[in-house]
DNA sequence: AAATCGCTCTTCATTTTTGTAGAACAGCAC
DNA sequence: GTGCTGTTCTACAAAAATGAAGAGCGATTT
């Protein structure tokens, strides 16, 4: 049998006329009027199989059930406050938290951040860098600069900054040593530095191994930049981000072994959890950023 | 600035779209029409100024608001059900108090409650006898047998049962051996028995002192039957219940020392608090009780 | 490829709830 | 006493919420 109790909010109108004694004083402290008040205490004795108010000509005078019932009711009006401070916590600006490859959050990105910082100081970002993969979807973070090896959850508001692409480097003192692979064909003659099979896409461990037997793989970086580093200091030849080496090619000390293979092509994606996208302040971020990042891209 | 999440009752809505994952299932489970679900939703998410679902054409899924929400809510749901169960509990049939002198619970008035319990098992009884004045308007007892000295608060529902009276007795071995007072104006000679300053009715206390000088009112008893003891065993006169001596009188143990004095009757009542008198086995057990009880009293 | 299922939305008539206005009444101050 | 204040009712009109029916839409099954 189950209870027929379900207007919750005419607890409210009980603990007013309990508080203020009649239910024309209870009717503007709610801000209803009164013959409201007293229908709903009539509702509320009904439902329940109570009298919980002696009426007479100067108030609602509470009875011992009202009483007694007076706990519980006040247990539930806590409860909706707190409900309503929890709403009103989530209603309030939160940081924008930005997870990215440590690359994508410094050099020129950096400027778009302090220029969007000058025209709206009162966001505030919370930044992730890192290769871990938050999980949007989860609210682990709210926007996510990556390279899409896989395909993103489709929930995601999605935007493409470029194509990123990837082909081999060496540093020039490497090329001096042993010469360079002109060719993906040549790469079994090298030295590859590669990230650690934890850390390593699919896509590229199964490239690399089209290419190359698996004893000329060094597998040993856990982050992109410590492989980076050992390429610069010619410790062997590694795949590297193009716009990434593009300064150390332009200044002699990279060198750019062949095309970037088509295989290795990703999309470079700025990716929203739909829960953030919602938020305003989220979208004027995104809004702002999105083309001033593509451009970096080209 | 006061929150305008008012309608407490669209936390139960919020709940059950939540469980159920759509506003179909959820109408069917509230037993209400599923616009109105939808409506209800929406009308909670525009005073929260919170996104809680994502709606599509198979289903709400809940946002991140929506699950940060739940615990709150559950808690709200919680409070309600606890205030349900309590309802419930003061509806449920609870034992009749009844608070008398234990002399008005037993002898003849026993067999009134027997032949109630007869014919209603399910009524319960508590017994409260002693000379303790409970309050009934603050829900210490539901019925009193009472000799009124002090106007009752007229709140209480009231049947008078008699008018009691009251003489003086005492022993006839008291009478044996120093005669007794055929008249108020004798019992400066003999010795008398009376209540305690603190269990002593101020009436009562007034006029024996009308009568007799201070030094001659023995008052060592706490209890009405202490005292009717010593009358009882010779020690003294004193003031007592007619109906109590009655007995007593026919069978020669105490002598009635002259007619009882007007100044002395107090109406004999039934008191009930107009809370107790409010549940239905009270009331049933009042008309069964009243006219038997007063039968005793003549 | 078509049918079915389980949803959401929209519309509109109906039902329910609410508010307004005023009568009646007890207590209190003058 | 008389008038004032604070209260509860009642009646009726206005406003709001609700339910029923049906269109539309994906996903899934046949």
């Amino acid at each position: 049998m189950k209870s027929d109790f379900d207007n919750w909010s005419d607890i409210r109108v009980f603990l007013a006329v309990m508080r203020t004694g009649s239910t024309l004083a209870a009717s503007s402290e709610l801000g209803i009027a009164q013959p409201t008040v007293a229908r709903r205490i009539d509702a509320l004795e009904h439902v329940l199989g109570l009298v919980l108010f002696e009426r007479d000509t100067r108030g609602f005078r509470p009875t011992q059930n009202a009483h007694l019932l007076r706990d519980e009711a006040e247990r539930m009006e806590s409860a909706a406050l707190s409900f309503a401070e929890k709403a009103s916590t989530l209603r309030r600006p939160r940081p924008i938290r930005i997870t990215a490859f440590a690359a994508n959050l410094s050099g020129r990105s950096t400027d778009i951040f302090n220029d969007f910082s000058a025209r709206h100081p009162e966001i505030e970002f919370e930044f992730l860098p890192g290769a871990r993969v938050f999980d949007l979807m989860a609210g682990e973070a709210d926007i996510a600069l990556r390279l899409a090896w896989t395909q993103p959850d489709p929930e995601l508001v999605c935007r493409k900054v470029s194509t990123a692409q990837f082909t081999m480097f060496c540093a020039a003192s490497y090329a001096e040593r042993h010469g360079f692979p002109a060719s993906p064909q040549e790469l079994k003659d090298h030295k590859i530095l590669a990230l650690r099979h934890d850390a390593i896409t699919p896509r590229i461990y199964k490239w690399l191994r089209q290419q190359v037997p698996e004893e000329r793989i060094y597998q040993k970086f856990s982050e992109a930049s410590l492989r980076d580093a050992a390429v610069r200091t010619g410790q062997g030849v590694g795949l590297m981000n193009v716009r990434m080496a593009e300064s150390d090619v332009k200044n002699g000390t990279l060198i750019r072994c062949f095309d970037p293979p088509e295989a290795l092509n990703v999309p470079h994606l700025i990716l929203i959890s739909p829960d953030a996208y919602r938020r305003r302040e989220v979208r004027t971020f995104v809004k702002f950023f999105a083309p001033r990042y593509a451009a970096i891209y080209k």
